[in-house]
DNA sequence: CACCCACATTGACAAACGTCTATACGTTGA
DNA sequence: TCAACGTATAGACGTTTGTCAATGTGGGTG
């Protein structure tokens, strides 16, 4: 197609604005955002989350979370972990308890990033 | 254990503020809202969606996005196709070109409605 | 000590996913 | 009308994911 170039956006990768990122965006930075975004794309997890901020202090144990989801102990101990790798939460053992915090400047800052997204100009 | 309930967090369900939604989170909603988090939970298509917005007027062809990523046609398409159908961009056909437009908007909400999940209490 | 309890880990399994090759479809130009 | 081109679809294949039952671990309690 570089040959030919007879389609009138492709010439020479014109871009609209020299966007941040590099016209080639950087896989290493995209697997990383697309790992955070993995975390929260599923429906138990944002089930959790949302169990979790509605909690006193944004604070619960495994306990609080595995009755309202009708899901394993197992399973609410999976999908936490995944949270807490991700930083979208904290893990703080309690005695027997384990709390997970939310973290809501996990969800600012991916949700900051996903609006820089769609608006490469600034 | 609302038997023995010795769970200090865990009178009653107390919430912190009486969020926007309900104490049980509603499921359909959290399946729509992963389904959008999904179709960007992958590098591929995280970097593609970067070099459409990259494009002039946010707007490209399949033959500008095939080369820049190493994969081939058939999957920068149907990459494409699950970004079209979650709304992040339009697809419109012109001759034998398909250009696909991105949608900052889709982004925008999507990105407000990961902030909010954080502070359930507004 | 010996026993519950809350939670984590392991292993298994079906379903979903990302990628490719091969092929079909619609448009364009000779 | 035919050939070339850009794109979409179909089918296949290996990998990842979400879930569960079973088991391990470590702190509290009698």
């Amino acid at each position: 197609m570089t040959t030919t170039l007879p389609n009138p956006t492709n010439r020479q990768q014109a871009t609209c604005c020299t966007p941040t990122a590099a016209v080639a965006p950087s896989p290493a930075e995209s697997r990383d955002l697309a790992r955070k975004l993995k975390a929260l794309s599923d429906p138990t997890r944002l089930q959790l989350l949302q169990l979790v901020a509605a909690h006193p202090g944004g604070r619960a144990c495994i306990c609080d979370l595995t009755e309202p989801l009708g899901v394993t102990q197992p399973t609410v101990s999976h999908h936490m972990k995944l949270l807490a790798e991700s930083g979208f939460v904290t893990r703080e053992q309690q005695g027997k308890w384990a709390y997970y915090t939310m973290r809501p400047e996990a969800l600012d800052d991916l949700g900051q990033h996903l609006v820089r997204l769609g608006h490469p100009c600034n």
